[in-house]
DNA sequence: TGTTAGCACTCGTGACCATTGAGTGCTAAC
DNA sequence: GTTAGCACTCAATGGTCACGAGTGCTAACA
C-alpha cells in the first residue's frame, strides 16, 4: 500500500496537490515550475508526472489539460506529506472566541457548533449527538401529567436530558412515582441503556416481581420509557457554502450534494464509524464506498466527557479541501466541546 | 384592486396560468387555442393577451416568446379563478395513511410532518413549532442534578415539554423544590409565558418576598428558568425537491434558494405572520417583500389544539406551484395535526 | 364591430466552424 | 539525467447562420 516515492516525486506530488487545493483546476508542468522553485524544467516535471499518473496518484481529465490528484493522491498527501502544525495559543484563543456556550442547552449548543465549524472552515459543519443507547443511566424521574399520562425525564451520566410522554393503565400518585424513581436510580445507575434494557427484561421474568407491586411498576414503566430508539440527531450547517466550491458548480452536482446532505442517514452512518476512534479521522472521497459523496472528504473527531465519547463532529468539504486548516479546527473544536461537557458535569 | 375582467379574459388568463403551471414555459397564443377549445383564433387570443399584459397580469420575457403570468396574475388566479374542491373522504383517508404519529413526541412529529408534506406536494415542507412565549403555563418541576445544578421541566398547556439546566447558588433539597413547584403551579397556571414573566417581575419587587424565603426562591428560580427566549424551531424538508423545478435550474438560483431555506430566519418571520390568521394562507412571490423568495410561493396554515394556535406548517414551492393540489394537502394536514394534539391532551 | 388570415419582424437556440492557448509526449541534443 | 524543440490534442471561446416560435399590425371578412 505505502508505495515508495523518490524525494523529487514527493515534492512534485505535494506541489500539485497544494496548487490544486487552491485553484481547483488541473495543474500543468509549467505552472509548477513557475510557482515552486524546483530547479527543474517543465519537461522534467512532466516525466515525473507521467510516472505519478502511472502509479495512480494523478490523472488527467483529458490529454491537453494538466493533472489532478486522484483519491489515492490525496490519501498519500495526507498520510505522508501534510504536516499539520498545532495551533498557537493565540490562534486557539481566537478560535475559542467564536464559541459562546454559556448557559446553552445541549440542543442549542450542537447546531451552534455546526454553524461555527462551517463558518470557520467555509465548508459544511456536521455535529452528531450521542447515540441514546450508548449513554449511561444516571437518573430517571416521573411526572404525572394527567390521569394515565406520565412525563418521563431521563438524565444520562453525561448530562443529556430526554423526556417523553408515556401512557399508563393505572393511575399512580406522585408519591408512588417518587418511590419508583428512587428505586430505579439505585438499580440502574451506571449502566448503559443497552445494558439497562437487558437487565429489565431479565428482572421482569423473575419470581419476586409478582409479589412486589412497586418493583413491577418500576420495571415496566422504565421499560416503556426507554424502549424507543431515539433517532440520531445530526445537525448540518453551511450546506450553501459548499455550493460555492467549483466542484459543485453544475446543477446536477449541486442537486446531488444537497440531496446527500439532506438525507442525513448517510452522514449518520459515516459519523457513527468515526465514533469509535480517538482523535481526528479523515474519510477521503468515496473511500466511504458511498457514491453519493464522490468528490467530498470528511474530517471528523469524536468529542467526549470524562465518562467517554458522547458524539461526533466534523466538516464535510470537497476532496480538495484545505486540510491543513480544517484538521486543527475540527480537532480543537472537539476538545473545546469536550471541555464544556466536562465542566457542565461538575 | 380587484379589476374587472371580461369572461373571455378570465378564461384566457386561467388557461395561461394553468398551462404555465404544468410547463414552466412561456405560453403562446397558438398553444392556448390548441390545448383549450375556445372558438377563437390565435390572433384574437393575442389581442386579449396584449390587454392582459397592459393590465399587468402577464409579461413576456422577450418579444418573441410567449407570456408568463406575473405575480399579480397568479394573485388574481388564486383569488378569483381557482376553485379548490374539498378532498373526498377517500382522499382524506389516503392522505392520512401517510401520517403515523402514534407514540411520537412533538420533536419527532414535527420533522415527520415536514417530510410528509414535502413528499406529497413534491415541494419543500415547513413546520414551525409554537413560539415559546405564547405557550400557556401548566406545570413546572425541578429536579436536583447535583450541588447547585437543577433541571427544570416546563410543561405547557398544549403539552409541549421544555427542559433546561440552571445553576443556583444555594443547595435546595428535593422537598423544598417540590414545595416551590407546587406554589408555582398554583400561581402561574393558565398564564402565557409573557404574562408569567411580567407577573414575576412585579412580585419580586413586592414587600412580602423579603419575609417568605420559599416564595422568593420560587419566583427567582422560575424567572431564571423562563428567561431565555427559546429560538423558534423550524423544520425544512425536501429542499432538494425544489431543485428539480425548472425555475431553479441555474446554479445561481439554486444557491440562492438553498441559502434562503438554510438561513431559516426569513421563513420563521413569514410563518410567524401566518400564525395569526385562521385557515390556509398564501404568500405569492415577493409579496412578502423578501427578494430572497422571488419566484416562490408559500402555502401555510396554522395548527392548534383546543387552547389555541400552537404552530404553523406549510409548503414552499415555485410561484407556479400546483395550488389546487397543495392547498388541500396543507389544510388537511393542519387539521390532522390539530386533532393529534387534541387527543394528546386528553 | 369583432374576428381572422397574412405577413414582416424579433429574438433565443443550437449547429457549425475557425481560432486560440494551455498542456502533453516524444525525440534529439546537451 | 536534463532540457529545448516540436508536433499534436483538445477544451474553450466567439462568430456566423439558419431555424422556429411567437409577436404586432394591417387589411379583409362576416
Amino acid at each position: 500500500m505505502a508505495e515508495e516515492l523518490s524525494e523529487r516525486s514527493q515534492n512534485i506530488l505535494e506541489a500539485i496537490v497544494e496548487d490544486y487545493i487552491v485553484s481547483a483546476e488541473p495543474v500543468g508542468s509549467r505552472a509548477i515550475t513557475r510557482r515552486h522553485s524546483f530547479n527543474l524544467s517543465p519537461a522534467s516535471v512532466r516525466n515525473v508526472m507521467a510516472d505519478l499518473e502511472e502509479m495512480g496518484f494523478l490523472c488527467s481529465p483529458h490529454t491537453s489539460a494538466g493533472r489532478i490528484p486522484t483519491e489515492k493522491g490525496f490519501q498519500y498527501y495526507i498520510d505522508s506529506l501534510l504536516q499539520i502544525r498545532d495551533l498557537s495559543p493565540r490562534e486557539k484563543q481566537e478560535l475559542q472566541k467564536n464559541y459562546r456556550f454559556n448557559g446553552m442547552k445541549m440542543e442549542e449548543i450542537m447546531p451552534e457548533v455546526g454553524r461555527v465549524l462551517s463558518g470557520l472552515s467555509k465548508y459544511a459543519g456536521l455535529v452528531m449527538a450521542p447515540k441514546f443507547t450508548s449513554t449511561v443511566f444516571r437518573q430517571m424521574e416521573f411526572l404525572r401529567l394527567s390521569r394515565g399520562q406520565l412525563l418521563v425525564i431521563y438524565v444520562s451520566e453525561s448530562g443529556l436530558v430526554q423526556n417523553k410522554v408515556i401512557e399508563v393503565a393505572e393511575d399512580l400518585s406522585q408519591q408512588q412515582l417518587e418511590q419508583i424513581s428512587n428505586f430505579l436510580n439505585q438499580e440502574l445507575n451506571g449502566l448503559t441503556i443497552s445494558q439497562v434494557r437487558s437487565k429489565l427484561e431479565d428482572e421482569l421474568k423473575e419470581e419476586r416481581v409478582r409479589f412486589d407491586e412497586m418493583r413491577k411498576n418500576a420495571l415496566s414503566l422504565s421499560r416503556v420509557a426507554l424502549q424507543d430508539e431515539v433517532v440520531n440527531q445530526i445537525y448540518v450547517s453551511g450546506a450553501s457554502l459548499m455550493l460555492e466550491q467549483p466542484e459543485f458548480a453544475t446543477p446536477q452536482s449541486m442537486k446531488r450534494l444537497i440531496q446527500t446532505l439532506e438525507s442525513k442517514q448517510l452522514l449518520i452512518d459515516l459519523l457513527d464509524r468515526s465514533q469509535q476512534a480517538q482523535g481526528v479521522q479523515i474519510f477521503i472521497g468515496s473511500e466511504s464506498r458511498q457514491a453519493e459523496l464522490e468528490g467530498c472528504s470528511l474530517v471528523t473527531s469524536s468529542y467526549s466527557n470524562p465518562k467517554g465519547v458522547v458524539g461526533t463532529l466534523g466538516v464535510i468539504g470537497p476532496m480538495r479541501m484545505d486540510y491543513s486548516k480544517v484538521i486543527p479546527i475540527v480537532d480543537f473544536t472537539a476538545q473545546l466541546l469536550s471541555r464544556v461537557l466536562d465542566r457542565d458535569l461538575e
